[in-house]
DNA sequence: GTCTATATATCGATAGAC
DNA sequence: GTCTATCGATATATAGAC
């Protein structure tokens, strides 16, 4: 069952744009890895930012629905572990692996971006609603770097020879501390 | 006392390259808020890639200053702690405010720029230094995060109304309890 | 030190044949 | 769905006058 040309282009792009930037990844290196022409992309996307919010939408979703939930519970410790756990789960999430280093890489040179903007403005709205009302500064930074550590970890420890499983470990464990009150 | 242009370049060249990214921002920009030319900023620097060079020359001096002394020190408590606070008064230090954002923010589009793969290099080896030998995953993942704190702190907190040294003094605090046995 | 003028290359995007 | 050919804009960089 061969996955057809619009997934390849994102997949491709995706890991480019990654890599490389998204200023700095033209179409034509995209049309060469795959193995057309510039113009044939015209086809399966209107413009270059078209791929780029065909990619994200799914993200900003992912994102909204956890923020639903998240504003329904009670701004509890255990509340927020099970955020940082659900939010794990989506970053190393099976088909959408590696947005999230995609959106990290990229935020200045997508910083006009409509969809990006959402997601930006999401992931500050889900740092304020991990906090009670009440919370002093620092209580709010170490919440929301609870989150932040779930990323940065993978980045640390990509030197280490570790398995995946145990970076993803090492990273609950560190969120888990700055949860601790 | 009138600066040079020299030193007008690179203020206004970091600035453009940290809010619209490196590739984003053209000579042109950059001359025209100058109120000269581009042929002029070429008298002035050989190439784009040079400009950035003069901006993250002394960065990489500072981080490999704090490199060799920290290698110096016994692997304690104490010396994590006062890495961060030299670390963190380099982050927010005097005269080379807002590289450390410039950095950030460009690292996938420069990441072919040979003194930005030594800074990069150099704080791997730091968040490495920091931990003694026998150190678990988790440990090692912690101190390392400690000095991701205060770059991210800033970050997470732009938008509370706090003044700079409440955010710094929250950092700090967070980045102390990573440091906590 | 700064200018005008230009070389050369690449970009995103489109038109139209097949 | 993919191609060739091309448009118009913009990029980095250089040559040479002043």
């Amino acid at each position: 069952m061969r996955e057809d040309t619009r997934t390849r282009i994102q997949e491709i792009a995706l890991r480019l744009f990654t890599e490389q930037g998204y200023e700095a990844t033209s179409l034509r290196e995209i049309a060469e890895e795959l193995g057309v022409t510039k113009a044939a992309l015209y086809y399966h996307f209107k413009t270059k930012d078209d791929i780029v919010a065909s990619l994200v939408d799914t993200r900003l979703q992912e994102l909204e629905e956890l923020l639903a939930w998240l504003k329904e519970q009670p701004k509890t410790a255990e509340t927020r572990r099970e955020v940082v756990e659900r939010y794990a789960e989506q970053v190393r999430g099976g088909r959408h692996l590696g947005i999230g280093r995609f959106l990290e890489r990229n935020q200045t040179a997508l910083r006009d971006n409509p969809t990006l903007i959402k997601i930006r403005d999401r992931m500050m709205e889900l740092t304020v609603e991990m906090s009670p009302p009440d919370a002093t500064p620092t209580e709010r930074l170490r919440h929301a770097l609870a989150l932040f550590a779930l990323h940065a970890g993978k980045w640390l420890m990509k030197e280490e020879e570790l398995s995946e499983e145990e970076v993803h470990k090492a990273c609950l464990e560190v969120a888990d501390r700055l949860l601790q009150p």
